[in-house]
DNA sequence: GCCTTCATGGATAGCGCTATCCTACGCAAA
DNA sequence: TTTGCGTAGGATAGCGCTATCCATGAAGGC
């Protein structure tokens, strides 16, 4: 069999009991001179910190989460990791946790309220110390688990008035509005809307479609091409065709994002369409490669990266139990004006 | 304060004692009722999933973890997440391991040794189920720590003949090399290769495109463009640019991947390049778009689903105790010939 | 009839950490 | 001196689960 020495400890695991004895203080000291906790004299800490270091120890985050009723986890749940604007959030939050000890756990929905639903139960089972939720298109169970679980929470991506509500985002009405205006300030009146995916930020942007274009009168539901799928180049370059065919005096488009507005703008290209001559084209989001289609593409900068940092920053806050000046933070858009209109 | 009942569980949790109690039973049996262990009579597994359904029981993972030495947590570690190619395998691999009860832990390295042996020691104090990385580059202390854990481990991209291994990809060689073959094959005498990042997977590919060209006496290294920056489209355009000018009589280009390729192609677009007449150009995985460009791109098909798919089970296999027939399962690729070549 | 075997359920004892309470001591105020 | 109080460290007792051993009773062999 193994060593009496051995035997002590099955897991072979260097445990706080090994790093207090090697350093010759009680577990409980060792502990708190590790967290950097209250009083621990600063010879005590340095001597626990070494043995630390000598014995190579690693805290068992399980047996932490246990005891503290407390785990270092922030789950973040985005809909897509098909789509780069989640992604850079995602590094965003990532970089702006980390140094604080806190360890980012990517969960997707898919768009579906009852799979965020079963993620959120799974998530907060680990006791998270916090949560980023995207958008507040939720089922009320969620809400209630959310809410029940007293876990700080932060959402992204857009906007609300409501107390006790944390959010980080931009109007994506607005957004849609003063793309639209700019369409329409470049002569354009007859400007359709295409759209995928029908999430709740998407319908928000073709509100601001419609008010504007109600503002100019030129509203008119037959140049809206709202498809349900997924969003992707092929689909945008479909829905343009489409397009098209029902409304060849179309003379301008907006695609809610620019995953669609690039497989319009080469479908385009492929059908020796003038762009912007015959019909300009707009998208959304500035994603990587609209500055260099032919011609580069029109589109909204969305402040992604920034609202992971500003949404991890809020959290950080909240879970230091403090009272953030204001629970919504709004970091706007810019509009990225390229030859395509 | 709180009444008699709820002070005997202050966290207000729901745990296995309520579920015991409710089902008339002892803890233990309740834990092995639920978890499907060992024999219990059907009668008594059945009230004690009704107990724990009739409360809304969901078991502690910290305790769980701490009880058993093992979670249920599969850590994959990934160089990127803003490649498409590294999200579809995400996707594979947590769409195969969920519903076996495994929950997949996304790590990011960024293509960098240190950050992926710092991520490593921490995701192994979690005492993982099993763990999945990308190829096969890492420190020696990655690896040991690896090794000392004992944690099953797949291997992704790569492949090896190392027995005791496991791991899940293509030949990047050969695909490299089969590429460039169909290049030659079109009659194309000065053929680039242009790459960025230069992964180890980028450079099997770059060896495969020399092994090609040597066998055809075409090999000339003065048509090999390697950029140490972060893929993408942009850097795509300006290495492409770049070539133009050191090599204005090159008549193909072999893009380490898509995103330069898609960069490049757009890019000869705007020049007014005749593609494929003046140049053909290829890419690499073939990724969403590459078909949509003008002229659709040629590239090779990479089995990223595959091979998330095929690692996931050969890891649960694993992680049951079994031994997989084979350690390396060897998925192929695909020409895509379009009318880029 | 007795002893063995196997199944089924329970009692016990941790996993590795931290919350909570407690002690000892020093120093200032009364 | 005495009381009070703040501070540095420790003892104790779990957190919620499961591994491990043990008890019980029924079935089977001689």
């Amino acid at each position: 069999m193994t060593t009496p020495e051995r035997r002590r400890r099955p897991s072979g695991r260097v445990t706080l009991s090994d790093v207090a004895k090697a350093a010759e203080v009680s577990p409980i000291t060792a502990s708190r001179a590790l967290r950097g906790e209250r009083g621990v004299a600063a010879g005590l800490v340095e001597r626990v910190k070494l043995a630390a270091k000598n014995l190579g120890y690693v805290p068992d985050p399980a047996a932490r989460a246990l005891a503290s009723q407390r785990s270092a986890q922030v789950p973040v749940l985005v809909p897509l990791l098909s789509n780069a604007l989640f992604v850079d959030v995602l590094e965003a939050v990532h970089r702006t946790l980390q140094p604080h000890g806190f360890q980012t756990l990517i969960g997707v929905t898919h768009y579906d309220p009852d799979q965020e639903e079963q993620l959120l139960s799974t998530y907060l089972a680990h006791r998270p110390a916090g949560l980023l939720l995207t958008g507040f298109d939720r089922t009320e169970a969620a809400r209630q688990l959310v809410a029940k679980s007293g876990v700080p929470c932060v959402h992204l991506m857009e906007l609300t008035q409501a107390s006790g509500v944390y959010c980080v985002g931009f109007s994506q009405h607005d957004a849609g509005h003063d793309l639209t205006e700019h369409l329409v300030a470049r002569g354009r009146k007859r400007i359709a809307f295409v759209a995928a995916q029908l999430d709740p930020r998407t319908m928000q942007r073709a509100e601001g479609y419609r008010a504007c274009l109600r503002e100019h009168g030129l509203y008119d539901p037959r140049l809206e091409l709202l498809s349900p799928q997924p969003s992707s180049m092929r689909l945008g370059g479909e829905l343009f065709e489409d397009l098209l065919r029902i409304r060849p005096d179309v003379d301008a488009v907006f695609f809610c994002n620019d995953d669609l507005a690039q497989g319009g703008l080469l479908t385009a290209l492929r059908l020796r369409i003038d762009v912007p001559g015959q019909i300009a084209i707009a998208g959304f989001n500035d994603l990587s490669g609209s500055d260099l289609m032919v011609p580069p593409l029109t589109t909204v900068r969305t402040p992604r990266s920034a609202i992971g940092v500003a949404s991890a920053q809020m959290l950080l806050s909240l879970m230091r139990g403090e009272t953030p000046a204001h629970n919504s933070t709004d970091l706007g858009f810019e509009l990225m004006v390229r030859a395509s209109t």
